[in-house]
DNA sequence: CTTGTTCCTTACCGTATGGTAAACTTACGC
DNA sequence: GCGTAAGTTTACCATACGGTAAGGAACAAG
């Protein structure tokens, strides 16, 4: 019985905040997406800033229950990485208009963003770059690596990938045979390779050069 | 001469709609910071859509303009590489409020943009996936590199860097010491390993391992 | 002096927005 | 039956928006 008339708001709210941003979406067109009235919404919401926060807050508090799964129980070794990487991905993919939220509101409201990633998702990410000086003191990651702002490129690209991918694209396909596995398999090679002292591919997916057939 | 009102409501325009957006910029707000009324920007464009369509245009115009230059005029062999993509992050970098822009655009009329992009700059950056295949041919560059998403990604990423940059790195950095010239370093840093053959570190060799201050 | 054009202003309008106030409905404990 | 609290509605409002209409100021040409 969660799936209340609140959480079908929020979820509506995160749609067309992700897809048509905050300003550009009215209360009233989120109402008419649960079926309720304008006056309904601000009932549950006393007004349309704090819903708005709300929504950033749901969406923090998603990155953190989901995070520290991702960044563990996957395979060992170099393949872990892989694996992990993919996870990262696919969990941007599940979730694209919570995605594009993130943009908007990095592009709408940095500060405030800023400030609330820092409190609450910093200490699962910094992990990642503990991992990677504890990489670097083995020897098994490449000494020029610049932990923080490696990771902050790759999610980056991560998030990037999966919001505005298709119309970066555009920039260099002439027809519509650049897919989303092309680029989140190049993503993985670059993440990969760039981190890793040793990693002339194990099996070098050389799909294509000229055609690829995928689906 | 040309610096005349329509051209400062263009650039007033472009700084507002890259730090708000679209949406959230009234005619008024633009009004005011060029120092005229409302309807003198009515005036020159006869709606904010066409204002909105005009100043995307000057973007393209600018970027179409600016590309051929970036492309070339640079020294040659590998240090071409990170020249170029220097100059391609400087291009942004200078105009933040453009690429700001661009990103606001993707979200919101990705179609369009996809289309005029495809039109307008995709010849100049397909010569990037050319020299790539080129590069591929002679051996110079890894076989395992997708041209098309391979430009794809690391454009992103040098779009990216400059204007969602410095909020991105609030996942990971725990003070204010993550700064933008790390995040470019590491960028050219990540782009140039992954796309040559050979790119141990010109001075890596079996003599040191432990040179890790680059420049 | 008149006419016309360019650029910009004041005046105004219909609409949509976020938000307040109050009434209504349903359910539940007493 | 009565109170009361949650949830939702209808009614209403002030404001701000994009846009239209019309009029002026400046200037040049006849």
């Amino acid at each position: 019985m969660q799936d209340s008339v609140k959480e079908q708001i929020i979820q509506a709210a995160m749609h067309l905040f992700g897809a048509r941003g905050v300003d550009a979406t009215s209360l009233q067109t989120i109402a008419d997406e649960v079926g309720i009235t304008k006056q309904a919404v601000l009932y549950h919401f006393p007004s349309k800033e704090a819903l708005h926060d709300h929504i950033i807050n749901v969406l923090l508090d998603h990155w953190e229950r989901e995070l520290p799964g991702l960044l563990s129980a996957h395979r060992s070794g170099e393949d872990r990485f892989s694996s992990i990487l993919r996870a990262v991905i696919a969990f941007f993919v599940e979730d694209v208009d919570q995605a594009r939220v993130t943009i908007r509101e990095i592009l709408d409201r940095p500060e405030e963003l800023r400030k609330k990633m820092r409190e609450r998702l910093s200490p699962w990410t910094m992990l990642i770059s503990e991992y990677i000086r504890m990489g670097q003191a083995s020897g098994a990651i490449r000494s020029e690596v610049h932990p923080e702002s490696y990771v902050t490129q790759i999610m980056m690209m991560a998030i990037g990938t999966v919001v505005m991918g298709d119309v970066v694209s555009a920039l260099v396909a002439s027809d519509e045979n650049e897919f989303l596995d092309n680029r989140i398999n190049e993503l993985i090679r670059i993440a990969r390779l760039t981190l890793y002292v040793q990693t002339e591919a194990p099996r070098v997916h050389k799909k294509s050069q000229t055609t690829s057939t995928g689906e």
